[in-house]
Order: structure tokens, then sequence, then C-alpha cells
DNA sequence: TCTTTTATGGTTCGATCGAACCATAACACG
DNA sequence: CGTGTTATGGTTCGATCGAACCATAAAAGA
């Protein structure tokens, strides 16, 4: 019938303008006018994509997120097929590290987000879903691991992955913060590992 | 001369209004309105205490730091005098873990900063002090434990103590969204000293 | 070519914001 | 008992906010 537009790339548009807005200044400087500009469109068209504020911040919280797994999971892949265990969940630890403009934004825009996530439900579920599956992916690996003689039999798979996952969060926090050196945040990361994992092939 | 009132309790009593409402909504719900509603006074009085919302903010930041500072001190001390080396680590630990009302609203009121941290260079002074000074901090008590035999000597002293920091940060993170329970957190906390510290006294 | 629906810009409204300004009640001291 | 200073409340101003509303340009189908 009329005038077709690519809503996805609307919605993408606007989404990251939010992003941008988001991690240089929280979420107090995303105001519908400021994103419109940031966006280059008119504020009524986040009414149009996006209904209401709040809609318009857990829109472009849920975009972020598949954005996320989406290149997480290509950068994974693009580890080559036949990674090593270790590499792999060195991969998915090093992807919660700010190790470029991508992640690093990313990043402090679910700190921006974060407050919000223990008060808004809606925006909890989006949020947490994450974590809990990483936490599952990196014990089944180590499991794996440990069956294969990759890793030290004695230890306890899902608590060491859980500490991974948490230390991966808490380098995030310093890197961002400039206390902590990226490079010097990575080999802590592999100093762990290497406790962990015995022979390297 | 005049009517002397205790600036010391007002700063404080207005800054702890300020927490509350960070920690509830953020900190764009932190307006200076709502702050004085919340505290009970007038908001002239904020401009007459702190000046521009921009060092309200600071301030509030500051008296929050002082307080945790304070706390923690106290609660380590609590341990007893005679404080084993590895409790004293377990300590510096648990108290990023939110494992009460208090120390569960300062953490929230931090991630409320967070971005703030990235952006404002007074505000980054005040908050970037603390982790630097706690890895010092652990990493001494470990070389220590090192020397009297109760840690185990063939392990890097200041990447341990940097990753067991960390991950009591990312810890923190997963408790206050509910991914996971504090017992739980603690328990991680204390297989990963079981596997630093040797004997138990 | 003419609809008819969609995508978009612009304007307006009531509320609220931060900050400046105006007032005055309380009180220590002469 | 004044009296001068301090601590506090209230009001106002221009700006900005989110949201609703009004308009219209574009284009797909008749």
């Amino acid at each position: 019938m009329p005038r077709q537009a690519d809503h996805d790339a609307r919605r993408r548009q606007i989404a990251e303008a939010v992003w941008r807005l988001a991690a240089r200044g929280g979420l107090e400087d995303v105001t519908l006018r400021q994103v419109a500009a940031e966006a280059g469109v008119s504020a009524r068209l986040l009414q149009y994509y996006f209904g209401t504020r709040d809609r318009l911040l857990l829109g472009a919280l849920e975009i972020l997120n598949a954005d996320a797994e989406a290149r997480a999971a290509e950068r994974l892949a693009g580890l080559g097929e036949a990674a090593g265990t270790r590499a792999l969940v060195r991969g998915v630890l090093l992807e919660m590290l700010p190790l470029d403009e991508e992640r690093r934004n990313r990043q402090v825009v679910y700190a921006a987000y974060f407050v919000r996530f223990l008060v808004e439900p809606a925006l909890a579920a989006v949020a947490g879903a994450a974590t809990p599956a990483l936490e599952e992916l990196v014990t089944g690996l180590i499991v794996r691991a440990q069956h294969t003689g990759e890793a030290r039999g004695d230890l306890d798979a899902a608590g060491e992955a859980a500490y991974l996952l948490a230390g991966a969060e808490g380098l995030q926090s310093g890197v961002l913060l400039g206390q902590r050196d990226a490079d010097r945040a990575v080999a802590l990361i592999d100093r762990q590992l290497d406790r962990i994992f015995t022979a390297t092939t």
C-alpha cells in the first residue's frame, strides 16, 4: 500500500543513539529529544517506533542484547572449528572485558541500566538471562575438559566456572574505571586458566 | 553569634536521602526536589549545604565513601585481634557482597554512580581510590600468609589478590540482580580461599 | 491518476527541573 | 533586651521533559 520503511533498521538506528547517550552520560541523558537529535530523526519517530520512553529503554536494551549475543557467537566461531576447550572458555571470558570500543560501549550501557534492572521487572528479565546461561556453558566446557584430561579433575567445575565469570565481570569494572590495564586483566584471566587447565596442546 | 546548626549532621541527613533515592531509581531520580522531600527539608537547604546538584552528588558520594571505609574497618576489627590472615582476607571480600541492607544499599548507590565515574573526573577520583588500596592490602596479607606457611607458596600473591577481589565484585552484581544466593556467593569465595590457604588453624 | 495507508515532522501542554532570589525565624552575644 | 548573623522556608524563572496531538509527504495499489 504505502511508503514502506525498514522498521528494523529504524529501530536499530534509534537504539544506537540511545546506547551512545547512555554510555556518555547515563540514562538521565537519554531524553526523547536528545535521542532524536543523536539519531537524526524527529522526536515523533521515537514515539512511533517505541512508544513511551520506558519502552524505548526496553527496546534499545533488547536490541543491544541480541547484538551482544550475535557478536559473541561470531567471535567464538572465529576461533576456529577445532578450538580447544580452554580457548573457548577464554573466549567467553574475554567477551566480558572491554577489549574494543564495541564491547566497551556495550558494557558501559549495561552499567547505565544496572539500577533499573533491580527495579523494573521487564528489564530484569532481559538482563538476567545471559549470565546464568554463560555459567552453565562454562561449567559444561570445564566438565568436558575434565573428561578429556585437559582440565584438572579434582576441582569443582561449577564453582570454578562461577568464579571465573564473576572475576571477569569484576575485571571489567576495573578496566572501565581505568584502574587496570586491559592487557593485565587478560593476563590475570590466563593465569587462572593455567591453574584450571593442565596441558596446552 | 547566631542559631548554630550541626552542619555535618545536616549534610549526612541530606546525603542519606540521596542514597535512598539513587538506590531506588538511579541518579535520574535524585532531583533537588525529591531529595528535599526525602530528607524532610526544603530544597533551599540543599543549595545552602551543597550548592549545585553536581556538588550534591559529589558530596553525598564522599560521605558514603567515608562511611563505607569506617564500617569496613569496624567490621574487620570486630573479627578479633588475633584473627587469622585468611579470616582477614575473607572479611575484606565479604565487605563487597550485599550481605545486609547497609552494604546492599551502598553497593547499589555505587552502581548508580558508575557511568558518571567514567565521565566526571571529580567523581572518578573519589571512587577510584578504594579498589587499588584493597588490592595492595590483600596482596600483602597473602604474602604474609605465605611467609608463615598459612598460604601456598607457589602462587602469585598479587594475581590471586586481584582475581579474588574481582570475583567478589562480580559476585556482588549477581547477588544484587537476584541471580545468585548470597550464601552461595560466600561459599564460592570460601572455596577459592581453600585453594589459596593451606592449614586452617 | 487517484486513493488510501503509512511514515515522518512539527507543535503544544502541563509538569518538573535546577538555580537564583526574597523573605524571616531562630538564636548567640553585646 | 536588642541586634546582627545564620540557618531555613518559599517563590519564581527560563529551560526542558514526556506525551499527546495535528499535519502532510511519500508511495503502493486501484
